[in-house]
RNA sequence: GCCAAGGUAGCUCAGUUGGUAGAGCUCACGACUGAAAAUCGUGCGGUCGCCGGUUCGAGUCCGGCCCUUGGCA
């Protein structure tokens, strides 16, 4: 299919893996420059424990949606798609290439398959209200609730609270099932999607030396400067790994070794939840990290792809 | 050496008046379209410290032994 829509690389992968190093390579050698869909990229303030690209490789190669959200600022599906397609717009007219680096598979499906989310703006009150009912009736009420009014998002929320109350909400607003309103549109651009994947429990042990390290570079610091700054921990961003786990320690309720061990456990359990959106993709073209080569090989596809030399 | 408490799933622990074991976490797998490094679900996993006794039947009672922790000498 011949179309003159512009071509982006999508990376993908889990924490840890190397994302980042191999996006700036990319870049480097094809002209490009990295769009973020890492969920704690977005955070101004947050460096060290969210292992973010360094000054040096953002000096290199041009970044966007990094470091555009104050900390209490919520991210969203539809911003974050808005200023991905935005920043698509802006690299392309330079013509350079525009690559895509994940870490949060929700944001990097969304952009990549165009979903279209309901245009609901999240109401607090209303939230709060049956979340208070669900505390005092049981969510088994809620879910009756849903159930009447759209068994397909009933069924597919189970126990999750918040998928309930989003799907009430949604109906509360428009009068129709979330899952009717809900779509997909082919986004306007092509992709390659390049994967970089390893030995599930070497990553972890890789990890958990990653985060020794981030407490030996400052991380503690780090987060009590936050504090300081006048956030009370229970901002957006403060959801990140490597943050939340050492809030009881800074309030003296909790010693270091065990808020670093929560830290290790929480990121293994994230690894966990990536694959589990990744394993899904099937348009992903997998390179093993250990593999001897593999970065040669997976800058040739890159290469060959931008070349027109798609072989599919 | 003596006294006390305790030895049950990888970890922390529940186990009612004896009826061949549960929870949370870990780990693995899955769901999830305005919170997603969030949230929710499923599964794997134990010769109940060892030996013997009582009993139709013992993690649960009795005896002995081993080990851990605390206290006293």
């Amino acid at each position: 299919m011949q179309t003159d829509r512009p071509l982006i690389i999508a990376i993908h992968g889990c924490t840890g893996v190397g994302k980042t190093d191999f996006s700036i390579k990319l870049a480097l050698q094809f002209n490009g420059e990295v769009v973020n869909a890492d969920s704690r990229y977005l955070y101004r303030d947050l460096q060290i424990g969210v292992a973010k690209p360094t000054p040096e490789q953002r000096e290199m190669v041009r970044h966007h949606l990094v470091d555009v959200l104050d900390p209490r600022e919520r991210a969203y599906i539809p911003l974050i798609q808005q200023m991905a397609y935005a920043a698509f717009v802006e690299i392309s007219a330079r013509a350079a290439v525009p690559i895509l680096v994940g870490g949060t598979p929700l944001y990097m499906n969304a952009i990549t398959e165009g979903w279209t989310v309901p245009q609901v703006e999240p109401d607090p009150e209303f939230r709060a209200h049956l979340e208070e009912r669900a505390l005092n009736e049981g969510i088994e009420v809620l879910i009756a609730e849903l159930q009447a009014v759209d068994p397909v998002a009933a069924t597919r929320s189970g126990n999750n609270l918040r998928r309930i109350v989003r799907a009430l909400e949604i109906h509360d607003a428009t009068g129709r099932p979330m899952s009717e309103i809900e779509s997909r549109e082919e986004p306007p651009y092509r992709f390659l999607h390049i994967g970089l994947r390893r030995d599930r429990d070497r990553l972890r042990v890789a990890l958990a030396e990653r985060v020794d390290r981030q407490i030996e570079e400052g991380l503690v610091a780090e987060v009590q400067g936050l504090l300081d700054s006048g956030l009370t921990g229970d901002e957006p961003a403060f959801s990140a790994i490597g943050y939340r786990q050492l809030l009881p320690y800074l309030r003296g309720e909790a010693d270091l070794p065990s808020a670093v061990a929560q830290i290790k456990i929480d990121t293994n359990r994230y690894v966990r939840h990536q694959s589990t959106w990744l394993r899904r993709r099937t348009d992903i073209v997998w390179f093993d990290t250990e593999d001897e080569g593999w970065d040669e090989r997976a800058l040739a596809t890159a290469g060959d792809y931008l070349a027109g030399i798609e072989s599919s």
